[in-house]
RNA sequence: GGCCCAGUGGCUCAGUUGGUUAGAGCGCCGCCCUGUCACGGCGGAGGUCGAGAGUUCGAGUCUCUUCUGGGUCGCCA
């Protein structure tokens, strides 16, 4: 029996009312977390977004009919309760914001009921994430949930407020735009009017601001949903949010002051930490060759150390056919790990063949200085000892090395580094190493394609100091592309863009575009840069990422209210589904017979 | 597409070398209770052990297949 509101207004959430409303009467609306009934007192509490307060039914106070009432109260009953702040007579909860007062009712309507939840509306659910995320309205309640979703909202605000401090302007850009080859694979959206063409839905903004800058708006920002239709990580969805932004007349430094006080700003407003400024910057090269990745987490050590030099003329074959091959021997040096027992060494080698490696060679210094090795044999003691001293190896420590391809030994290394770290309990999530890597290489070989392609997109500027090697040696070539890294995490990423055109036709060949193909494909942009294009430059954050890391979150789920699945899928709404024939006919397309059998299993 | 982990009342879990009627805590329902806040007391209901097939005298337990969810490699300019 719903009751309407009839007029009845909510005075204040649950933990706004204080020692200073004692005596005045309120009226809060929310929904029953907990009902306590000692008989003729009942105990309500309250919860609503801002948290609990107790409220006390009392037949003196509320009469007959009203106790009545609160006696059939239930979990999630929406209620709203009129009554008279009051200190609390018995203990104080200490765990409550309110923990000091409670209201007694003198008036209540229930203003929905509900059946028991599937799971217990809590903070810290143990509940599985698939009946979570079934029922994700109820999930939605649980006050964690409903904290890093406040959170969320709180950083969009100072990033608006800040960014648009900075002169930027905020400008939206369209979800049904035209597909781009290369990158990652696109949402399509068939169009009724154009039978046989398609829409994509944006990866990112990235053309349109451009565009933008081309029109002279000169700072533009926007919080930009983006769709890639890749497999799903802990970290990523096929649908996000980027914080994206475009500036005119810069250059690389520009684009990275801005942005580390917009961090600063963040962290320090939202959760009151102090980045201090300026952020460390490291070319990708050094973060290759020091941490085996371009997105090092900073909070440990363990890095990596180049040993080539040192057993190139050894008797281990693993190592010398390695390099004969054009690759590298590195190691990394797992302090005080030595005493490792077999089985877990052995579950590390399975981690790195994981990564490509063949496997991995290692070296445990005993704590009497003898070394127990998988390789010893094939080397003299004078070899193994050089290499524990370029490791810098000391009694009890345990030395891994790769030696392959520098990309497998890089990937190998550092991923075996974050892998140690973790089981040895060295990530700490209320410790932030921010890092900007910069000077990202131009070009990626692609095997497959058997040719270059752009490692970050075809408008990414590359360094004035390597242009001569822009066909002579493409792979050397260094980009204008920095990337903003957290904790070992990509929070962000961006680029100098190329503005003139003789430098974009050379682009164009070297990815092995024509004319017609560049023109066909990117013929609006190419028009528009012939019509006076300044230099500009940008970058875009990861906002579901960021917030993953500001809450302090394990997966990206926790910071979207309504995620998707490994499958792509949403277990709430049961999407993607499929349609009826009427709008595939509509749309001149067809359903074969064998996916209508499936659909109608389904 | 590959590899790894998990699935037992509504929720979280236990369940031994395969062996009686599959258990616990919480939740739920009923009765009692005036200061609770993990309220308390008494009583009760609730299970195709994800699904299918196989091995066996006998399967929650072993084998195979499959479904669902998670992690990860590939992929993600």
């Amino acid at each position: 029996m719903a009751e309407a509101m009839k007029g009845l207004k909510r005075t204040h959430r649950c933990t706004e009312v204080s020692k200073a409303d004692c005596g005045s009467t309120v009226t809060v609306m929310g929904w029953v977390q907990k009902r306590r009934n000692l008989g003729s007192l009942i105990f309500v509490d309250l919860r609503d977004r801002s948290g609990l307060l107790q409220i006390i039914f009392d037949e003196k106070d509320i009469g007959a009919e009203g106790f009545e009432k609160a006696y059939t109260l239930r979990n999630e009953y929406v209620i709203a309760v009129v009554g008279r702040v009051e200190m609390r007579e018995g203990a104080v909860n200490e765990n409550l914001k309110t923990g000091e007062l409670e209201l007694r009712a003198t008036g209540i309507r229930i203003l929905s009921e509900s059946e028991t939840p599937p799971f217990p509306i809590e903070e810290n659910s143990q509940t599985k994430e698939e009946l979570r995320l079934k029922y994700r309205f109820l999930d939605l309640r649980r006050p964690d949930i409903q904290d890093k979703l406040m959170l969320r909202s709180r950083v969009a605000m100072e990033v608006r407020n800040f960014l648009t401090e900075e002169g930027f302007l905020e400008i939206e850009t369209p979800i049904l735009i035209k597909s781009t080859p290369e990158g990652a694979r696109d949402y399509l959206v068939p169009s009724r009017v154009h039978p046989g063409h398609f829409y994509a839905l944006p990866q990112s903004p990235q053309l349109f601001k451009q565009l933008l800058m081309c029109s002279g708006y000169d700072r533009y920002f926007q919080i930009a949903k983006c769709f890639r239709d890749e497999d799903l990580r802990a970290d990523r969805q096929p649908e996000f949010t980027q914080i994206d932004m475009e500036l005119s007349f810069v250059d690389v430094d520009d684009v990275i002051d801005v942005n580390e006080r917009l961090l600063a700003r963040l962290f320090r407003k939202v959760l009151g930490i102090e980045i201090q400024l300026p952020i460390q910057r490291m070319t990708w090269q050094e973060a290759m060759d020091r941490f085996g990745s371009d997105k090092p987490d900073l909070r440990f050590g363990m890095e990596l150390h180049d040993v080539s030099e040192l057993v190139k003329d050894c008797g281990f074959s693993v190592f010398t056919n390695a390099l004969a091959a054009g690759g590298s021997v590195r190691g990394i040096n797992a302090d005080g790990q030595g005493s490792m027992p077999r089985k877990k060494i052995d579950a590390l080698v399975e981690f790195a063949k994981g990564y490509g490696a063949k496997g991995l060679a290692y070296l445990v210094i005993n704590p009497d200085g003898s070394y127990k090795s998988s390789f010893a044999k094939f080397m003299t003691e004078e070899e193994l000892h050089a290499l524990v001293e370029a490791m810098n190896g000391q009694p009890g420590d345990l030395l891994l090395f790769a030696a392959d391809k520098n990309k497998v030994v890089w990937d190998v290394l550092g991923a075996l580094r974050i892998e140690l770290a973790k089981n040895l309990g060295l990530l700490k999530k209320d410790d932030y190493k921010f890092l900007w890597v910069t000077e990202f290489p131009l070009l990626e070989w692609d095997d497959e394609a058997a040719r270059f392609t752009a490692m970050h997109h075809p408008f990414t500027m590359l360094m004035e100091e390597d242009l001569d090697k822009l066909e002579s040696d493409p792979g050397a070539v260094r980009a204008k592309a920095y990337d903003i890294v957290l904790n070992g995490t990509e929070l962000g990423g961006g680029s100098v863009r190329i503005h003139q055109g003789d430098i974009q036709s050379r682009m164009f060949d070297l990815l092995g575009f024509t004319k017609e193909q560049a023109q066909e494909q990117f013929g609006f942009l190419l028009n528009a840069f012939k019509y006076g294009v300044p230099p500009h430059a940008g970058l875009a954050f990861g906002f579901d990422r960021l917030m993953m890391l500001m809450t302090g979150a394990d997966s990206i789920r926790e910071v979207i209210a309504f995620p998707k699945v490994k499958d792509a899928s949403d277990l709430m709404t049961e999407a993607p589904g499929t349609v009826d024939e009427k709008q595939l006919e509509e749309l001149c397309l067809s359903v074969t017979e064998e996916e209508k059998d499936e659909n109608q299993g389904a």
